[in-house]
DNA sequence: CCCCATTTTTAGATCAGTCTAATAAATTAC
DNA sequence: GTAATTTATTAGACTGATCTAAAAATGGGG
């Protein structure tokens, strides 16, 4: 029953999600303008501007106008519970209840907003505590603490072998079509072409039968680890997503709260 | 993978609350008055009575005013989704997350609005489609059929033995304190005196060292079964709350939706 | 049948979150 | 370094859910 983050602030699920979206424009190394945080929130700049402006109020973030905004402490801290939340809900869903990757996300969205913290620990300690979620992506623990994620792009791989360590995009349609053709978390698999000018990347995955040829939009959100001589140790078994701990791209812990 | 009721329109989750209140005060035959609803819903009078007519408008009630509301075939449909909603969240808190009974009532009231339908077909299943939630209510199922609930309240009943089946209270406060003295769906226990005038009932619960006395609020809020010479059979293990199928004091399907 | 207490509705306002259209600041281009 | 383009803010308005206070309908008791 570990304890998690007491809320000091209530806030609506609005908020929480303009902080989300901050915070994710912020580890992207962008600037948080108002447009940016429009787009990823699929609303007016107007709102936004007036948004951000309640939030600098809240002490939630600082904004300065024309510029954009910057998380303070207390944002960043209930940005990254969110993050934990999310994550944590999208394991429940794909181990407990059996979502496919590609369904975890929409159904996390709702869910992450409206269980208690102790439906989050209850489901932390079901899951025996994971590091990482269906796509790949680190949990953060319930201190706050975020392990450093410097996977190397896919976009920006040179030929050679790798182990897909995480995927970030979570519509659907292209998480359901990256299964098919068998690219998931601790798959294996070797780039062998890179067409030149951001052309179509050819590769070979695992149980590679075809090559599979990926774009841009696909390579870019796709992170991968070099496989080594010696390969990482086989993976627990469970899920694909169940790996746990210290692998070369993974740095240590990294304080956030 | 049953089908969970396909939504034909979407409501907000106000109007979810909406619904349930007027069914719950329907299935306590009485007359759904604005203040009645306002008093469940803690709202003002006012506020109801725009809302009922806004609800009229949707076609999910009737409204005659001055009188009260009444629910549609789809208002009825609506609700009592709710009512299905809420209790297997229920039964899933208590089950699987090991939630307290007096716990679940209050989680479940944020997740009946934020859960999809294949979350509520998946932990359906987990559960092994369960009949009665935590507190010995019945689940409806999908197609929206419910269970009649003719069970004796115990404020009513004479000296003897019964069978507690069910808990109509959800403070979580009155739960932990019948916990405490062994009140619990599918436990025994001998009413052995009441006090006239609505005086306290004295009883003694199965594993019963003590006596226990019990004023109005609770004996209102509890439904019992006589014992007969025939007790019924042991309940399955796993739960307190995991009885199925016929017993005396329930009857047979009925129609819902 | 009329008055009074209770219940309900009406009227008018607020709050959060959103929009569009108009204006203003910042940035880029030449 | 000014003009053109882009980005951001202001102004004004809307919607849904709520409130309070005032007015109106209902329903008994005499």
């Amino acid at each position: 029953m570990a304890a998690e983050s007491q809320r000091t602030t209530t806030v609506s699920s609005t908020v929480e999600d303009y902080l989300k979206v901050v915070l994710k424009i912020e580890d992207m190394k962008q600037r948080a303008s108002t447009s940016r945080v429009a787009r990823h929130l699929d609303v007016a700049d107007a709102t936004v501007t007036d948004m951000l402006r309640k939030l600098k109020k809240a002490g939630l973030l600082e904004y300065k106008p024309y510029y954009g905004a910057t998380l303070t402490r207390k944002g960043r801290r209930m940005a990254v519970r969110m993050l934990r939340r999310h994550r944590l809900l999208e394991m429940f869903l794909h181990q407990v209840l059996g979502y496919g990757w590609e369904q975890v996300h929409q159904e996390a969205e709702r869910l992450e907003h409206a269980v208690s913290d102790l439906f989050i620990s209850r489901i932390d300690a079901l899951l025996d505590y994971p590091a990482q979620d269906p796509h790949g992506e680190a949990i953060p623990d319930a201190r706050g603490f975020r392990q450093v994620e410097d996977d190397l792009c896919l976009a920006e791989a040179e030929p050679g072998s790798y182990i897909i360590r995480k995927v970030t995009n979570s519509e659907a349609e292209f998480l359901a079509y990256l299964d098919k053709v068998g690219l998931r978390p601790a798959i294996r698999f070797s780039l062998q072409e890179k067409a030149p000018f951001q052309g179509p990347l050819k590769l070979l995955p695992e149980g590679g039968r075809e090559p599979v040829y990926l774009g841009l939009e696909a390579s870019g959100s796709i992170f991968v680890v070099p496989l080594k001589q010696r390969p990482p140790a086989p993976l627990p078994e469970g899920a694909a997503s169940r790996q746990a701990g210290d692998r070369p791209g993974r740095a240590t812990e990294k304080e956030e709260a």
